[in-house]
Parts: structure tokens; C-alpha cells; sequence
DNA sequence: ACCTGAACACCGTTCAAGT
DNA sequence: ACCTGAACACCGTTCAAGT
């Protein structure tokens, strides 16, 4: 027969949910989607659920916990290809695929691009990307060309994580002023370019250039 | 006729020398090759100089500012090739001379990846490797692949800021684990080379591969 | 076991007051 | 003009005390 406190405290009496690592981890996930995983704090993440900071510390563990297991739902979210795709479409797919999703949870790209494959939930992808390119005949390389593929790729939405509006909107200003610069054509090319096309792929430029240069690695 | 206050007052009768904007900035790069450019704080800054925070903001201003003058200082020690040398030699030399200087300043290249060209002493770089690629022939794909190469090698450097000693050690650990696991084959694979290999030049082989496929494209 | 509420040692920033 | 020293509104983390 369960005593009164075994079935919920005053947590229960105030009309609020008992606190479980699952709430915390989902309320960490709306957090990271709204402000990124870098720019929320334990207790905002507290207040969210309606709890005291310590309650998380009681359920979860510090903010790093609350962080790595934010982690390992968000990779468990990102789509992997059929293993049995072409090497280069396989990549292709892979990360492109892959951009929305992080995208959609600001600095988790950072995170792996720091910690790689010491993200556990990272394993099987890995195992199965060195794998597609052993396949493509790429021997030992396939290892190095792995690392550099995911890398970029992570790497380069980390930036675009960190590039908020107010930064967006100083260059654009930036290429604007240097359309009309005579003086450093370079800058001035740039300007144009950049002015005219200003939501240009460079993921998708970065990408494709590396794809060429792993390819040019086969035919030799 | 100087009054007394005018020649210094507490400070140089304490015997210390007075706040400049100069000697704050020099502080702030000190510690900035300990610590990194987001691991220091204001009132560290301003004990290292033997003054009280409001004083940075006398002279110089905000952290924000601080760091804005590190950065510039950090740009005018990057070396650049002589802009006559083939482009792809010009490029290797340009970011493989920048890694070392950019190394000991941890933290810079994080902000000249997420900046960009918002960072003012960049900019004749900037118009420099523009022009190198347009002679090479390049056209509007110049703007692309400058802004590409610049940025990769950027925010490889950032990752390596990033990736302390804890988390190296964790890493290698992680790969002589994963050495005798037929079960994820590629993963074993990854494991074998990292182990035997723990310090690859990965910067260098992305670099390289980046570089193969601005080549491509120019032979279309 | 779970939660409360205060405390600790920080942080960037601001500001009235001194010299 | 330059510096002092306290204050403000935060932060992650810890802990004794309540139920």
C-alpha cells in the first residue's frame, strides 16, 4: 500500500507532473531547438518543468548529462541512406540529409564535430560510412576520407549555427558597400557575387568539391 | 605645467604603470594563448594588468571590444604568400603558414569562421586570394571556392582549438578499443589506423582533397 | 526518495563617488 | 580624466533541511 509520499509530494498536490529524466531531457530538447544547446541554462531548464535547478542534478546529473543525452536523441533523429547505394551518392544523401535536422538543433553540429565519434550514438553510422567507402575500393584511405567528409560537414552547419540574424545582416550590408570597389577587385567580385546570390549552397559547393577531390583519390 | 593628477595618480604612486588601451590588448593576447579567447574573463584580464574591470571599459571597452582588438592584432601576424605563385601552391602555403599562428591563439579562427569577412583585417587577404583564383581562371567561381577554402581551413583549426587533451586521450582510448571488433568492421578499421596513426595530418588531407576539386573544375 | 530553498563562488556590466 | 569599490542581475553547483 503506497504511503502518501511514495505517489508524488507537494509536486503532485501543486497539479505538476512528478519530474523524470524524460521530461527534463524533452524540455532540454525544446530549449536547444529555441536557443541552441550552448545558449540555454540549467535553470531556465528548471523553471520550464517547473522545478528547482537542484531537482535536475536529482534526476539527470549536470548540465553536461543534460547535453549529452540531448546528443543522443537528436543523432538518433538523423536519417541514414540504404548501405548499398553508390559510394558518392551515398555521402551525398547522407549529409544533406543530415543539415535540416541540425539545423534544427543549433550546436549539436559543434558538438559532434568536436567530440566525433566519442558520441556513442555515432557508432553504427561511422562503422557503416568507413565501410561504404572500403566498398568503393578506397583501402586505408577510407578512413581519412570518412573523418574529412563528416567533419566538413559538421563543421560547416556549426558555422551556420553561429551566424545569427544580426550577423547575416552585417554582411550583407558588407557586400553591398563592396560591389563598388575599383580598388580591391577581389572584394569587389566578391561583393557582386555574393550581393546578387545571397543565399547561395555553399554547403552543397563544399560538398560536391570534396566528393571530387575523395573521386580523383579512385582513379589514380 | 603638468598638475599632479595629470602624470598619474594612485596607480603610479603604487608603483604601476598606467592603463593604456595598448597594455590591455597585450594582456588579453597573453591570455588568450593560455586560455583561449572564450576562456578568459574580464576580471582576469583586469587583474593581470593590476586594475578593476570598470577600468577595461574606461579604455577600451566591453569584452566584446577586447576581442575584436585581439583578433585584429592575431590577423597582422598572418603571413601571406606572394600573390605570383601558381594559385594552388599560393593556397597551400597561405593556410598551411596560417595553422601554427592561428594554433597558438585558440579561439580566433572560431571567430574568423563565424565573422568572416566582417573581420576588417581581412580584407586585403581576402581581395588577394579572389585574385589569385580569377588569374587562374576561375571566374565567378572565385568568390565560391576562395570563400570555401578559407572557410574549411578555419573551422578544421576551430575543431582543433576545441578538442582539448581530455578529449584526445578519451579518443585514443576509443580507438584501441575498437582495434578487435569484427562484429563493426569499419569501425575496426577506424580504430586500427587512428591508433597507429594518432597524429595524421588531417588538415592537410582535407586541404588537399579541397584543393583537388577546385582543380576539377578548372580542367571542364 | 524526492523536493525545497538558501548558499557559494563565480560572471559581465554599470555607476556613484573619490582624487 | 582616471580610478575605486560596491552593486546588479545573472550563472552552475552544492547541501542541509524538510516531507
Amino acid at each position: 500500500m503506497a504511503t502518501y509520499a511514495s505517489v508524488g509530494g507537494r509536486r503532485s498536490r501543486a497539479g505538476l507532473p512528478a519530474v523524470t529524466p524524460e521530461r527534463v531531457v524533452r524540455a532540454a530538447l525544446a530549449l536547444t531547438r529555441e536557443h541552441g544547446l550552448e545558449n540555454w541554462t540549467l535553470r531556465q531548464l528548471a523553471a520550464g518543468i517547473g522545478a528547482y535547478p537542484a531537482v535536475i542534478y536529482h534526476h539527470v546529473g549536470d548540465r553536461e548529462a543534460v547535453v549529452s543525452a540531448v546528443l543522443e536523441r537528436v543523432v538518433a533523429e538523423l536519417p541514414v541512406p540504404e548501405s548499398d547505394r553508390p559510394w558518392r551518392d551515398w555521402f551525398e544523401d547522407l549529409l544533406t540529409g543530415w543539415r535540416p535536422v541540425l539545423l534544427t538543433y543549433p550546436g549539436v553540429a559543434r558538438r559532434l564535430a568536436v567530440h566525433g565519434a566519442l558520441v556513442p550514438a555515432m557508432h553504427t553510422v561511422i562503422d557503416c560510412a568507413v565501410g561504404v567507402l572500403r566498398r568503393a575500393g578506397l583501402g586505408d584511405e577510407s578512413v581519412l576520407a570518412c573523418t574529412l567528409l563528416l567533419n566538413q560537414a559538421w563543421q560547416s552547419i556549426a558555422v551556420e549555427d553561429d551566424r545569427g540574424p544580426g550577423i547575416r545582416e552585417r554582411a550583407a550590408e558588407l557586400h553591398a558597400s563592396l560591389r563598388d570597389r575599383p580598388d580591391v577587385p577581389g572584394l569587389a567580385a566578391l561583393g557582386r557575387f555574393l550581393d546578387e546570390n545571397p543565399d547561395v549552397d555553399l554547403f552543397g559547393y563544399g560538398l560536391a568539391r570534396t566528393l571530387d577531390g575523395v573521386a580523383a583519390r579512385l582513379e589514380s
